[in-house]
DNA sequence: CGGTATCCTGCAGGATACTG
DNA sequence: CAGTATCCTGCAGGATACCG
């Protein structure tokens, strides 16, 4: 054993190695909608047309870099129906969903402790 | 009430309202290193110089920015002990544990799916 | 050691126009 | 309706040099 076994997180955590694993995920989630498109998803399956109204201020060409990006991540499952004029539905897929229960926690989180963070970059910024 | 009660996410969840609060923490994890900054710091205080050599890859000035941008937040503390050379120590705040909790949930997630993720990726480019 | 201060660049992402 | 194709810009963040 050379060193890094169970999930030794810590060490490997900002090298860019060619199996930097980190990285990549962060950058998903760290990227501005990804986390926004997917816990809208979590409420259910959306077409094109509603996660675009119910984000706003996403543009259509960020929306579907957004959601192609998840798909080939195997989060988000597109399905079309090729009705006049098309249908498309998205939906998280049963991985997407346990990353969505992760997102959701920082949601979560954010809503507990933004209160907090506020009063404190207040009183940061007196000083 | 004009809509919106309790936490109401799903429908507030883009909009650039001065009283957005979602783009504020996301941008916060967002970010390309305050995870990792707060995720090293999960396993307790640091100084400065162990988690510039522990990321490796970030720049002098972002770490520093990183450090006081999550300082500002109060998410980490920032102790000076003036001997010659100076030492900096920063740790977590009991709020900043709260998040590096979420944070740690994510992580986890990344090393649990990243062979999914990888495979779903060259399915995906295959066609 | 633990930072600032500058300068510079790539690319994330917005705006706009067109299409099956 | 659900996209693609272009063009354009701001700024996140790297590199480098200097400092108490």
């Amino acid at each position: 054993m050379t060193r890094a076994r169970h999930t030794d997180v810590r060490e490997t955590i900002g090298e860019d190695h060619p199996t930097c694993r980190l990285r990549d995920i962060l950058d998903r989630v760290g990227d501005k909608w990804s986390v926004l498109v997917m816990n809208l998803l979590g409420s259910g399956p959306k077409r094109y047309s509603e996660l675009q109204r119910a984000i706003e201020g996403i543009s259509q060409r960020m929306l579907t870099l957004t959601l192609r990006s998840l798909e080939r991540d195997g989060l988000v499952e597109r399905t079309v129906t090729p009705t006049s004029p098309p249908r498309v539905d998205y939906a998280l897929t049963p991985v997407g969903q346990t990353l969505s229960a992760q997102v959701s926690g920082l949601i979560t989180w954010a809503e507990q402790h933004r209160e907090h963070v506020a009063a404190s970059r207040l009183r940061y910024d007196a000083s």
